[in-house]
RNA sequence: CGCGGGGUGGAGCAGUCCGGUAGCUCGUCGGGCUCAUAACCCGGAGGUCGCAGGUUCAAAUCCUGUCCCCGCAACCA
């Protein structure tokens, strides 16, 4: 009774790399529930892409005299390298700007405009005379009518915090020329949420079990009532309209981003070989649909993209669950594009290695609280938690085997006690299968980890450095035991840490790949031959810290 | 202004829905062990749960007010 999965990620914007944050609001997160269903035997489907249209895409190619699809390509090629470097599997991770893609979304505009959900109506918008461009309103600054700071934004005053419409701005000027733009009027396509809203409440009804930020904030969005908006733009960049008048727009790139879960997974099929496959995971009421994004996209994934499903009315499932994440800060700020205040994935890979950073990442992550990340705290959580307790744990056992039991399992002759701590071992997998069901990474973790820490006590308690000298067989026992006990803990691990449980399943020379091993203690018979031991994990040096931070240098304000 | 989330020993978190003398990891102090990356094991100290009221025999847990942090408020990932 395997189940089908589809876990979709939120779509990076392929304007900058990727920073920690993303990494803890959802790549992670999706990575770890994703291996767990493979390897409980479930049909995983985890699918993104990079987000290529839009703004701040063209503004980028603009100040480096380059096409806005050069842009786009570049940061596309170093997702891939993150994610090639973590170790996050993807059955998919495309782009927007295939042709695949544009059909998709081309044809689903078509149909909602056929059904009536999109009509037009004109807008009054700052259009910027000197690029020849309508203006998104946070790329106009002026000052506020409230407070009147000089340099709100179009959108909000950063001052005041009021919500501000660009048009009633004083002496707006362009951030893309410093001109002074104009109020010019515009037709677009509007989408019709406001029919949705019934439909979205009823959905959202058995939904209590959702995490309180999303849920409640899902629900109060509904009970305020849906406003409809345009969903398409005045630029060149993006996805052509396919409605007649509307052909010289483009779709504005939040509505035709989030299609792409729906198109990756057409694109995965028809890779596949099997172009009709992707309805297994999208039009089969049993299969069931996970959403990981950061709490900045709660409304897209829990209302905008559930209005579009229902309104194509073909049956498509909807979010089975958003277990949106809140946010990571970095030593106490913001991270901060354009103040440089961040982490970049692959510099940081540059100097240390994948499972450690996960391992922090996953231990401290934002699941209902923002949280902060801090070189201090790695390097702690690095040296005393995952070196200390795990990976000490693996290199006592496998070392002491290959000097005294010539790395090969020994015999043993079980009594209570060693049965006891592999039960132990074996019952950690149903607690921990649920707690990743339920989302709750953190604690799954934790959960791994005290099993982690009673066997670090059995061979405490077993001392087999002290029973070989006198009861070589009991010795061989505890050690054998205690092997098994690694090797269901490697199982465990291997979505939280798949890189070095990788390692510890060559060490431990177990048949297969550690990616694809089955969800239950593996086999380790007697007289079994090991791979030679090595360390899985690095002590890092506290000088290490005071490094780190001078690299990132002054914080921010 | 409004709405949602959060504010628990030195650090990071759980517990709050179904009120009953505060839990976990790390650090710290003391002890043990020596197989292991000075790692591992045992024990202790340390908080009254942002603040102020209220309900109750009893509140971190319910109610009211207040302060601080984060997000949203529709075009911004």
């Amino acid at each position: 009774m395997s189940k089908h999965i589809l876990v979709g990620v939120a779509w990076p914007y392929a304007n900058g790399p990727l920073h920690l944050g993303h990494l803890a609001g959802c790549y992670l997160p999706a990575d770890i529930f994703s291996r767990y269903h493979r390897m409980a035997g479930n049909h995983v489907l985890m699918v993104s892409g990079s987000d290529q249209h839009g703004t701040p895409v063209t503004v980028r190619a603009e100040a480096e005299k380059c096409s806005p699809q050069e842009v786009a390509d570049r940061y596309h090629a170093s997702f891939l390298e993150s994610f090639e470097r973590l170790g996050v599997q993807w059955e998919l991770f495309t782009k927007t700007t295939t042709e695949n893609h544009r059909n998709v979304v081309q044809d689903i505009f078509r149909k909602l405009h056929a059904k009536g959900y999109l009509y037009p109506a004109t807008q009054t918008m700052l259009y910027d005379p000197e690029v020849e461009a309508f203006l998104p309103d946070r790329f106009v600054e002026g000052t506020c009518p409230h407070c009147g700071f000089t340099h709100a934004r179009g959108d909000q005053c950063d001052s005041c915090g009021r919500t501000l419409d660009a048009l009633e701005l004083k002496n707006p000027r362009s951030k893309r020329s410093n001109a002074t733009p104009v109020p010019r009027d515009t037709t677009h396509l509007f989408f019709k949420w406001s029919a949705f809203n019934d439909k979205l409440e009823d959905y959202v009804a058995g939904k209590g079990w959702w995490r309180p930020n999303v849920i409640n904030f899902t629900r109060r969005y509904l009970k305020e009532g849906l406003v409809d908006s345009a969903v398409t733009r005045d630029m060149a960049w993006g996805i052509p309209v396919p409605i007649e008048g509307f052909t010289e727009k483009a779709i504005y790139v939040w509505f035709e981003a989030v299609i792409g879960y729906l198109s990756a997974a057409v694109e995965w099929a028809s890779i596949q070989g099997t172009p009709d496959a992707w309805q297994k995971w999208w039009k089969d009421p049993s299969a069931e649909t996970y959403y990981f994004v950061g709490k900045d996209n709660i409304p897209f994934h829990a209302i905008r993209w559930p209005a579009v499903l229902v309104g194509l009315e073909e049956g498509h499932n909807l979010p089975t669950n958003v277990p949106a994440n809140e946010f990571l800060n970095l030593e106490g700020h913001a991270f901060s594009t354009s103040r440089n205040w961040a982490l970049w994935v692959n510099e940081v890979l540059d100097r240390y290695d994948p499972d450690p950073l996960r391992f922090v990442l996953t231990v401290n992550a934002p699941e209902n609280n923002d949280a902060d990340f801090t070189w201090h705290e790695f390097l702690r959580k690095n040296n005393d938690e995952l070196v200390a307790a795990w990976g000490n744990l693996v290199q006592r056992i496998t070392t002491f085997n290959n000097k005294n039991f010539e790395g090969k399992v020994p015999v043993a002759a079980p009594t209570a006690e060693d049965e006891a701590i592999l039960k132990s071992c074996a019952d950690t997998f149903p607690a921990v299968a649920e707690l990743i069901e339920a989302c709750k990474f953190k604690a799954a973790l934790g959960r791994i980890f005290e099993t982690v820490r009673e066997g670090n006590r059995y061979i405490d308690t077993q001392e087999p450095w002290k029973t070989i000298k006198v009861d070589r067989a009991r010795a061989a026992t505890s050690v054998a035991t205690a092997l098994r006990l690694i090797a269901g803990l490697k199982v465990l691990l291997t979505p939280f840490l798949p890189n070095t449980c990788r390692k510890l399943h060559e060490i431990l020379a177990l048949p297969g790949t550690s990616d694809t091993a089955a969800w239950s203690m593996p086999e380790l018979a007697e007289g079994h031959v090991l791979g030679t031991p090595a360390p899985l994990f690095k002590k890092l040096d506290d000088s290490i810290v005071e490094e780190e931070r001078a690299r990132l240098g002054p914080p921010p304000e």
